[in-house]
DNA sequence: CATGAATGAGACTTCATTCAT
DNA sequence: CATGAATGAAGTCTCATTCAT
């Protein structure tokens, strides 16, 4: 979805317009949510006119759009950390596991993600978007979790599928908890999900 | 925070129409969110003018906290069930949990819920009233892990809140899940949450 | 002006009605402004439902209507205490001053009265009631000019209407200075309206 | 209190806009006040639609207030015009008599005037601009009371302060005049305003 | 006679978007 | 390429007035 832009002599300056834009946007819906953030505070934030934006963006919305693009292809590279971790599966998900608290916590994108998972609850585009990112996320999971490096390497289709919805599940709610109280820290919160997180990547006992 | 309405001579009829109004507006919350909904359309809805609709609520931001009032009591009758459960608390959480996730994969509850947090973000009122309602919440989870029937009556104050943290983040998430996937089941989901739900309701092995 | 009201069964009670509107209404008036004042306020002051106002009153306007002719009544009872003063007509004057600075400066009266010029301004009704009236004033103020007692009897028609005119010009514009300063003072004032007044009822020097 | 409009390119083209609205503006206040006139009968009168208005001007409130200091600044410089007047204080003011009389009739400013100082009763911001308007006038004309070719230099200051009050209010209170009858011409007035104001410029007798 | 629930027009204001320059 | 002046539809809310009861 890269052909958003008008006619544009340089590619290379238009590019760099776009970025312009999309980091002053996500700036303001960081700080004002999607629908607190006007065009003229955008514009002002991007450092060029209200009106020139139209020529690289078809509307606001194609804006936020943009966003989620970018949100995908930023997320692909943190899995690409855990892929590349020595060890087993499950020893490198825990050991970056604080990492993955710490960006599910950071009020930053916190809000800025909230508004469009909102805004796709009633945007059919925005709603197709996240979906498809997050389907991606999750293919990623899953190869992880069915490498020939992992404990859950066997189970079968119905259950991991539900281990990975469960296991985002929980990762995502995060950012509704700090969202509800800012005082909230990684540590407190590691302390049960590390456990709970282990269970969700070990077989699960007969016994149980 | 009962009487917002102004003087009304048929308390009946008043609390009629206040029910009338907040189900409307519900609905078109959930359709268009907070932001996207108009007053007009709500009235529309709600089958009176919009401008008897403030004979009722002061502003629209009013009737939003209604509904956050309206979901906050509801949410204590769930709880009141599990406390009313025979056997130990482990047992009756688990026995519950499908009603809990049937609650928290709600789609129609759900968009309203997210677009509420969202306006938390930059709503201080409505951000109050949220983490006032989770409060409330955590407090009676709070109760029955610390009954004499759990197991974990005798953990430390900050496991208790990681805990608890948890869980409601696990449970919160699930209708961030629901949004993207609708075709997600409670069945696929319960698979691999009951044993993570298990682990941050029993002690933690030392061995963990 | 007074067959107002709608059907009425006794015109007792009707009559007792219409003056607690009036009051109700001048005293909203007086707080709020004319535009600043609504029916629901008003007809809460009255003690009676908005509704039923419109059973006394064809609208607003034609409270202020009356509210205006009720004013006219109580400042004809004015003038008869000049006209029933002993002595000489300027004695008289000079003797009641303080009372007519008194109660142009009476800030309760204040803004209702300068609602209503502003709404004559526009509103031809109003104009014409509030035209009445002053003419009525000027009428007495005239006899008590002209009067045998007067040393003013024997001046040109043209020369009195001027006295006249400022003299109500004087008076009128002290409510005016009494808005912008709610701490100035009747005696204050009376240092330089005494001899200005003293200077408009008498003759006019040739060296002046 | 200059630059309250908004960021604009062309200085001129911003100012020439501000005009164009305050005239429109004042215009319709003129003809229905300030509560009967609305935006968008503004916005029609003064060429443009009533959203761009808001790029000058942060609200209806903030175009009055600009109307305000407009005429704030024209009276300056009638006063001005006194000053620089040769010849004693008294006849310099008597000589201009005429001028102020007709301004003070000018029906046109005349109920805009009047509806500021209704307004004033309810509206603090209103009515602290008044009255700052005043106190600056009321400065000029100490100043020129007390200057040395005045006749007034060295009365006390209560006389002085209600000297120039009844002054104002006798000036002030033409307006309220005109507007009940608007056939009546300054040269009538003039007859019996210029003794008056005499009077209240020269020191007055003992035997008084 | 009396109520107050209900209306609906109109108030001010905001903001995404367009277009002449 | 770039601007920002300008638009106009839509937003929330108020209030004089009506009418079924």
């Amino acid at each position: 979805m890269k052909p958003k832009a008008k006619r544009q002599t340089d590619p290379a300056i238009a590019l760099a317009r776009r970025e312009q834009i999309l980091t002053a946007a996500a700036e303001c819906f960081r700080r004002k949510g999607y629908h607190g953030a006007g065009m003229a505070e955008i514009s002002k934030t991007a450092g060029m006119s209200a009106g020139h934006i139209y020529n690289y963006f078809e509307s606001k919305e194609a804006i936020i759009e943009s966003i989620i693009e970018k949100d995908m292809e930023e997320m692909f590279s943190i899995f690409q950390k855990f892929e590349d971790h020595p060890g087993d599966v499950l020893a490198a998900l825990l050991d970056g596991l604080n990492i993955g608290v710490q960006r599910h916590m950071d009020t930053g994108s916190c809000v800025i993600d909230l508004d469009m998972m909102a805004e796709a609850g009633r945007n059919i585009k925005v709603a197709t978007l996240l979906r498809e990112t997050d389907i991606q996320a999750r293919g990623r999971m899953r190869q992880l979790l069915t490498s020939e490096r992992s404990a859950l390497k066997d189970i079968d289709e119905r259950e991991l599928e539900s281990r990975i919805n469960v296991i985002f599940s929980m990762m995502a709610g995060l950012l509704l908890r700090k969202l509800l109280y800012p005082e909230l820290t990684e540590e407190t919160v590691l302390i049960a999900l590390r456990p709970a997180m282990k269970t969700l990547l070990m077989p699960f006992d007969k016994a149980q």
